[in-house]
DNA sequence: CAGTGGTCTAGACCACCAG
DNA sequence: TGGTGGTCTAGACCACTGC
């Protein structure tokens, strides 16, 4: 077995990278275990452990206590979502961000967000409709739930000065966040708001914030048509 | 300064996380460095290297050498979005799977493909269109570029029996993927092969793996209505 | 039960970069 | 240029789990 120069965990990543990518080692296959691949390497068992863990961490290797480590059979590769504050992403476009809040009141919760609280708990809740804008032109609408039970001071806050997104961001305790995206046709509410017709397809996110198991606030957003959500690995 | 139980690193970074959620450090500023957390939690730096490391990774802490570690600004949220072959995501939700080639032919590759590639190569690719189904219901209708100069099997490849999608999973070095979601109306193509009407709003998706500088393969993916994306963190 | 990965430690050296 | 995070080491103990 030949020795190999590097010294760094990420050049031993890099190795066993290439040892799976060319298909040295085979989906399924045990690789040889850390004080093995140390010896082989030259360095510590601990820099193994942190190249190895990197590559299981992406989803390319599956490692057991005692199982040992083994090539993933089907390489579930895992993506980045960024989750950028609004103004920030707008902004980041070289647009002029503005957002204008369209609707705040404290309200009984609809049956769907009340299905995210525990039974017992019947608390009206606060609801915003607002609508983000790049250079004037119509960028994001959403409508917002927010639980004042784990927010008190929302309710006092001044949100045509700054979007409860970014103050949400900023200041909730959050633990969790599930996000769905999905396409649906614009609703007669939604096309007037981004300014397009009825029935554009418009991408759409639900996300739901929780501390621990209860809900903090989840919010429907619909991005004005042509909007691309990007992602990588 | 009051001395605190924890041993792991789980727990450091969850008491620094408490500490951040709870506006005990707040965003912009600095928090103590390494060696003194170190001496107040009572364990090793490397102990607190690898909690705030974490936490560094979520994008929770911006963490500069010399500079020190500080409170991320705005915490740019890190979702993860998995990426599963899709027979397997299918069968997940219990239905059989079954997918259809359309069409399987080498041709020069479209202007967008161009983009992508080096300009001197002006190589043929393997273009392919498929439809993925679920119970006999279409589920997913792709279509798909395959750079046959770093994948010359998929040339002799029976991709009636096993999906594109799955074979490359499984075989194609890549080390990188571009990813991006929107909506769209249904053209009448997608229509025809996902079994809705023609306008209807679907999810789309395109995906491009590099190897190195070089794409391996290129996929433009239209969901069937109604399906949902879902990602977390 | 024994072998594997998971983690912690104490110490060391280095790379980077703000002052 | 000094302080900070980034990393490596050698050794140790532990937790899980396949056998």
């Amino acid at each position: 077995m030949k020795k190999i120069k590097p010294l760094s965990w990420q050049s031993i990543r890099d190795e066993v990278f290439r040892r799976i990518s060319q298909r040295e080692w085979l989906p399924g296959e045990p690789i040889p275990n850390e004080t093995e691949l140390a010896v082989e390497f030259g360095c510590a068992r601990a820099t193994v452990n942190r190249a190895l863990r990197e590559l299981a961490n992406e989803g390319l290797l599956d490692r057991k206590r005692k199982g040992g480590s083994k090539v993933s059979l089907h390489a579930v590769r895992k993506a980045t979502l960024d989750i950028p504050v609004t103004r920030q992403e707008i902004e980041q476009r070289g647009a002029v961000y503005r957002h204008v809040l369209l609707e705040h009141q404290v309200r009984a919760p609809t049956a769907e967000i009340r299905g995210k609280m525990p039974e017992n708990k019947a608390l009206d809740l606060l609801f915003l409709r607002s609508l983000h804008l790049a250079d004037e032109a119509p960028f994001l609408y959403e409508e917002r739930w927010i639980n004042t039970a784990l927010v008190p001071e929302a309710l006092a806050l001044d949100l045509n000065a700054i979007s409860a997104n970014e103050w949400l961001v900023n200041n909730a305790v959050f633990s969790r966040m599930d996000l769905k995206m999905f396409a649906a046709n614009a609703t007669a509410r939604q096309a007037e708001h981004l300014q397009t017709p009825k029935e554009t397809a418009l991408l759409m996110m639900e996300r739901t914030t929780w501390q621990g198991d209860e809900f903090v606030t989840s919010v429907k957003l619909s991005y004005a048509p042509g909007y691309i959500l990007e992602a990588s690995m």
